[in-house]
DNA sequence: ATATCGATTATCT
DNA sequence: GATAATCGATATG
């Protein structure tokens, strides 16, 4: 039967099973470009793309934080895939993974930026800045820091969250929005394994973080 | 436009 | 006691 020539109003929104996340974080990070944040709070519903991520590969990669073995702190990268892994860093930011592999294989992904799709009144609240043009639209959610303010993210409410379930206040879904073109270069504001190509991005995206395309590989 | 720097604290050595 | 998967402000060309 015959779609609809317009997209309907209400896009609908799919979650992405616990599958998806038992896999290397390589593949689920590419896969997971152009996926869905939701964050449902109260009656609002903050939505945003996934543009930006980057691959953290356990105990064999030094950039991780799994790389010294399984500590409290970072338990969940140890854990069943498809997770919430979020650390604090820098004495001010939260940053947000979700776990890979299967579980006792530690591994994640890092969501580095989104596009925001709706909420955006909500995001700027938290974020703390009024928009007045494209620029303010970037800075709701274009770093990892960033996003998880907008978000209102935190390892005390979050940590440990299933991302598969659409009865959590924060799920990854999937809205059927296809990845076209794909970015790979370094991953950013590492000092160990610095050179492996493990960020993705959505190329020529506008909402990536950080300044132009860093070495594409 | 890019470069450098200070903030601020959980976690680990 | 040192470090850190960042951000925003300030300085400089």
């Amino acid at each position: 039967m015959p779609r609809p020539r317009k997209s309907p109003a209400k896009t609908e929104i799919r979650p992405v099973d616990r599958a998806f996340y038992e896999r290397s974080p390589q593949r689920v990070a590419r896969e997971l470009l152009g996926k869905v944040l939701v964050r449902k709070t109260g009656r609002r519903l903050l939505t945003g793309r996934v543009v930006e991520v980057e691959a953290y590969l356990g105990e064999a990669d030094p950039a991780a934080h799994s790389a010294a073995g399984r500590t409290e702190r970072n338990a969940v990268l140890f854990g069943p895939p498809g997770y919430a892994y979020i650390y604090f860093i820098y004495g001010n930011h939260y940053c947000l993974n979700v776990s890979c592999e299967p579980e006792g294989h530690a591994g994640g992904v890092l969501f580095r930026a989104l596009e925001p799709l709706s909420g955006i009144e909500e995001m700027a609240k938290a974020r703390g800045v009024t928009i007045g043009g494209e620029k303010d639209l970037i800075k709701l959610t274009s770093g990892p820091g960033r996003l998880c303010e907008a978000f209102c993210i935190t390892r005390a409410r979050d940590n440990g969250r299933d991302l598969t379930s659409p009865g959590e206040s924060l799920w990854i879904g999937d809205d059927g929005y296809e990845a076209r073109s794909v970015v790979v270069t370094a991953r950013i504001g590492i000092t160990k394994a610095a050179s492996h190509p493990l960020r993705y991005l959505l190329a020529g995206n506008r909402f990536v973080s950080g300044r132009k395309n860093i070495l594409p590989i």
